[in-house]
Order: structure tokens, then C-alpha cells, then sequence
DNA sequence: TGTGTTCTCGTAAACGTTTACGGAAAAACG
DNA sequence: CGTTTTTCCGTAAACGTTTACGAGAACACA
């Protein structure tokens, strides 16, 4: 059934060298026997064996996309990476590379999975996603020198690598602008812990525009929590429990903001009346439930695109004639409006 | 940093042969000498390479995975498949196996893709997910003597590859008599076109049971449409202008469902109130949709781990002493009962 | 001591490509 | 017609493994 090389070089009486200069459009091919190659090819249903292209060359054509749930997030099934993963994969297809997804038990760090596919050399390079803000795999991808790109920013601001975000600084300002125009005062912030670099960057928004607009950030008023719907209803509460209650909440995740809707409900207020309620970043889930959350929204699939674009760039065996190029982008959100605040 | 075989034998002083089967842990090595492989693979930091490995073996220790959304679902991000993936490749994990994610654009098949991925022996075997009715990729893949499984059943009911499905034809009879247990007797069913099979096997179901209870089947309470939001919305209110309108609507899809809700919140009906809902298959938007919709749930995760083991079984290089087994499973759902019924 | 068995290892081929190198034939040039 | 250049192709090595085969040494057995 599958046919080699050597299968045609015989079919044809020329040498396997031909053939494959021939199939890899060489100049040092008549152009006649090009087309009996090719025809052959056809004739024969030959396409190329990859592990043997992949050992001759080095390379294996395919990219990692190494995907982390967070814990306790699989009943969500992570709905944010999937448009991503599509416009990733369309891109990378364009230049005949293959997406591997690699999945990890939600929850255990994927260090040794990474570690595995790295030195194994199961693929050309890899793209990270849900970075924190220490990541230990960028630590190591670094160090071993292996081509990586990020979806996702992490603390060192090291230029060595692409990486393409989500502006959560500019989001988290904007919600909190949204807010105090619409006569807030005391607004809330909930989040994943520190160690998620955009919690982080949201928090940084949110303190940012608070200052600007006069408003004194209180702790009480940010709390931290496991970001999954659990910790959303566990940590709500507590900012509820503030001297002077918030009037406006802005949860960094949709599944905190469905925990924190639970929470807020059992204590018998109504986003969107008694409360309202602003979401970063958006999925089906703020969509659909009611009160719809208000919610910024990123460009998942054009970003999938772009990182492929960008990774691409930087290596070596894609780089256009300019070189090798490592880019560093940060995107806005749209916010969508909807009825929770 | 790479080392290789070559690397570890020179540093041993002894052949590559030797290296290998003592890695390999084969029998014919000195208890010694495979000791002193071991410490020096670790302190040269030696992983073998996967090419070279797929090249001799003719084997990549890969599987793919089809995921070809349906047209216009991007937006929903196909969350039914993550916890799938996840039981799929941590199964395969388990036996040293990785998972490669071969995405189409949503909406073109993807038969082309396929090819390219069976005939450049990219993995050792495919798993297939939305079957359709009639579908090419079974018949391209049978044909072709590559292994494969399927998430689904197609039309032809031949036993020649392993395959796991939903009980949809059980779904839909339970459904019909929770409904009519409730005082239905006119029950509307809403599923995508005939071709997709899922479809095919719930109306099946739910004219039996309907035929069970006495109730004659109405064409008019039967209806298909595009598999998303957009279709349910459509083919809804054509249920609705029946002579004798439905009181019960049975989606046999979440997102079909909430284009559907949609279309009767337009024309003032309350699910929950005065409509009945039930959805089949259970996904995060039918829990935090409003009301919250009663659904019928399959154990994704655990499916993706069986599905995994029932492939492994067909695959001689994996299958037991018994040998090579071609194993069929139907697996029930479980129903979760919210607000809307 | 001679023969057969077991243990251990080295040799070399093979998997299917790509590509550096060189050479023969054809074409160009004076 | 002789020389140089160009065109085209074959040869062979290399990528990193695994494994069939055989050989030498040690051992057992009679």
C-alpha cells in the first residue's frame, strides 16, 4: 500500500536521488522527468514516509501545544483555548506543520511531559499556554535552548522568546472605568492567586485606574481564589463581608464569576440590579447565563493565528529573508456589553 | 545537548548494540553492564530520538485525533470533546503514547487531512469523532487497512473497528416517558439533519416510545436543522406553528437548545413554564443556562479512557495474549434534572 | 578432555529520506 | 574542432534507532 522512494526509483529506472530531487522541486531535474516523478507519484499514491524526512532533516514538521486545565476546571472543558487552538492549527498548516496537543491531568504540572517531548524531539518547537508568572517551563525552554512561543506573558519581561497576550491591564482599567462612570465607588476585584501572571495584570489595571479616578484601593475589596466556580463561591463572600460592601464586582475568570453569581445569589442579591457584575475574560458560559454577563472579549482565533505568524518568524527554517525575528504582542479586548451591570 | 546512542557507547567504551538493548532492557545484557547504561544515559541526559525510533520500529507511538467542529460552532469551542481528550490521552499516556490533535477548519471535511495524515504515517492510528451517517473516513480508512476507532457509530454496523457510543436511542425513549410521565402527550423533537447518526438514533428512540405509549407520531412536531445556535433558532418556532402545538420539546443538542430557547422567548413561551425542555447531551451551557436545562449527561472522560483502552486492543502491537479484539460499547447517559422540564 | 549450552556482546544491515559530490553528456563558445 | 560551461543524474553517506546473526568466553556435563 504505502510506496517509498525507492519503490518509484525502480517503477521509473532512475536513481531514489532523482526521484527526491524531483518530488522536492530541485533546479537539477530535467523537466520532463520531473513530470514522469510526479505522475508516477500519483500513480502509485506515494507521499513522503515522515519519520524518515524527520530523521534525514532534523526536523519533524509538527509543533506542542502543551495544554494545562487548571484544576478542577474539566467539567469547562477549557473552552477558551479551543477557537485558539483553530486559528493556531490553520496557520500552522498553511506552512505544512502539524498541531500535537499535549494534555496534561488537569492539575498536575506538566514539567516532565514537556521535558519528554522536548528531548525526545517529538516536535520543532512548542507553545505555552496559561503562563505563570515564575513559569519553570519557559525556565527550562530557555535554558535548553529549545524554540518556544507563549500565549501568555510571565514575569521576566525577556525579550528571547514570542509571546502574545491579552491586555489585562488595559481590561482591568476599563472595567473599573465602566464601573465608576456608571456612579460606582466601591467595586470589588476577584481573581486567581498571584502565581497566574494575569490575575496579576488585572489587579494592576484595576489599582491603576482606581488612583485616577480618586478612589482609595481597599484590600478588603480584592480577594484571591482557586480559579474554578468553587473558588469563586468560596472567596465572594468574604468581600461581601467588607465594612462598606462593594456595589460592582469585576471577576478575572467566567468560571470565578459563575461561582461568585452562586454566591451572591444564596445571599439574595441580583447581578445586574443589586450588583453589578463585569467579567474578564469571556466564554459561551457569560453568554448564557442570566442575568448575561457583561464581559470582555478577546480575539481567540485571529490570536491563534498571529502566534503561529510569530513563531514562525522566529525560527530559523521559516524566517524570512530579514531573519529571525522574536515578536512580543499584547492585544485589547472588546467589551461586550450585556445585562449584569 | 542532544545525545545520542552513539554519544553513550563512545562514553562506555562498548557498541551501540549493546547500549540499545540494555535501554531496551532486553535480556541478553550483563546485569553490570545495563546498570552502567542506565547511570551513564542519565548523566548524559539521553532520550532517544522519535524519529530514529518510528523510522526502524514503523511505528510513531502516536495516535491522532479528528476534531473537526461543526460548521459555525467555534464559538462554543466543542467543550463536549476536551473531557473526552483528556481520558483519551492520559489512557494512551499510560502505554506511552501521545496524542496528536489534527483540527479541520469548522464546517470542511476533512477527508483530505486524513489521507495526508494515514499516508505519511504520521501516527499509528485514528480516532474518529462526529461520524456521520455515511461517513468516507470509515469507508477511506477500512479500505486502507489503517487502524481507527470512532467516537459514534456510523450506518454500516460492521464489526471491524472498535467504536463508543452515546445510548442516544435510549436518551430519547427516556426522555419521551420522563415527559409523558409528566402529561405530555405532545412532544416535540429537534436534532440536527439525518446524516450526523446521533441524530438518527435519537428519533429512533423517540418513536418508539412514543409508539409505546399509545401517542401516534406527528411529522409536524419533528424537526432538523443546522447544528447550532442559528438552527435551533430557525426550526423552533416551525414546531411551534403546528396545528396542535407542542408542550414538550426535546432538543437533541445544547446549542440547537439555546437557539431554541431564544426562538421561544421571542414568542413570550417560558421554558420551564409553559414548555417542557430536555436536552441531550448535557453541556456547562445547559447548567447556567436560565433556566438551567434538564439534560441527559455521558461520562466523557472515562469514555475517552475506554475508547483509548478498546483501540489499544485492536492494535496488534498492544493487544493482549488473546489477541487482537474488535470491541463494540453503547454507553448510557445519565440524567440530570434542572429547571426546564 | 571434548562437546554442548549459556551468557554476553559486537557487527552490520535496515527503516525512508535528503543531499554533497562528482562525472558524463550536452550545449555554448571561441 | 577544442575548450569551457551547463545540464542532468547516479553514488553513497548520513540521520538515530533496533535487531538478526554470529562469535567468543565461560560454564556444565559426560
Amino acid at each position: 500500500m504505502a510506496s517509498t522512494i525507492h519503490d518509484l526509483a525502480r517503477h521509473l529506472n532512475i536513481s531514489i536521488g532523482t526521484v527526491s530531487r524531483a518530488l522536492n522541486g530541485r533546479a537539477d531535474v530535467n523537466a520532463d522527468t520531473r513530470q514522469r516523478v510526479l505522475d508516477a507519484a500519483k500513480k502509485l499514491n506515494y507521499s513522503p514516509n515522515q519519520s524518515g524526512r524527520s530523521l534525514r532533516q532534523g526536523a519533524t514538521h509538527s509543533i506542542a501545544f502543551m495544554l494545562q486545565p487548571h484544576p478542577g476546571d474539566q467539567q469547562y472543558g477549557e473552552p477558551f483555548f479551543i477557537p485558539f487552538l483553530i486559528g493556531l492549527q490553520a496557520k500552522l498548516a498553511e506552512h505544512g506543520l502539524d498541531l500535537m496537543v499535549v494534555m496534561g491531568e488537569p492539575g498536575q504540572y506538566q514539567q516532565e511531559r514537556l521535558r519528554r517531548v522536548v528531548e525526545t524531539r517529538l516536535v520543532d518547537a512548542v507553545v505555552l499556554a496559561n503562563t505563570r508568572r515564575a513559569d519553570d517551563r519557559i525556565d527550562y525552554l530557555s535554558k535548553a535552548g529549545f524554540p518556544f512561543a507563549t500565549l501568555g506573558r510571565s514575569q521576566s519581561g525577556d525579550d528571547t522568546y514570542p509571546s502574545l497576550d491579552i491586555d489585562f491591564e488595559r481590561a482591568g482599567d476599563e472595567a473599573v472605568d465602566r464601573l465608576v462612570a456608571r456612579g460606582h465607588r466601591r467595586i470589588a476585584a476577584i481573581r486567581p492567586s498571584n502565581d497566574l501572571n494575569f490575575g496579576y495584570l488585572f489587579l494592576d489595571g484595576y489599582r491603576k485606574a482606581l488612583r485616577r479616578h480618586g478612589i482609595e484601593v481597599d484590600p478588603a475589596l480584592i480577594a484571591d481564589g482557586f480559579i474554578n466556580e468553587a473558588g469563586g463561591y468560596e472567596v465572594t463572600p468574604r468581600v461581601m463581608r467588607s465594612q462598606d460592601p462593594p456595589t460592582a464586582i469585576i471577576f478575572n475568570n467566567d468560571a470565578m464569576a459563575l461561582g461568585g453569581c452562586k454566591a451572591l445569589a444564596e445571599m439574595g442579591i441580583k447581578p445586574g440590579h443589586d450588583m453589578a457584575v463585569i467579567v474578564i475574560v469571556d466564554t459561551p458560559l457569560c453568554r448564557y447565563f442570566s442575568p448575561a454577563l457583561t464581559a470582555f472579549r478577546p480575539a481567540l482565533e485571529p490570536m491563534g493565528r498571529r502566534l503561529a505568524e510569530m513563531l514562525l518568524a522566529s525560527l530559523p527554517a521559516f524566517a524570512g529573508p530579514e531573519g529571525t525575528r522574536i515578536i512580543r504582542e499584547v492585544w485589547p479586548l472588546e467589551l461586550v456589553a450585556r445585562d449584569s451591570d
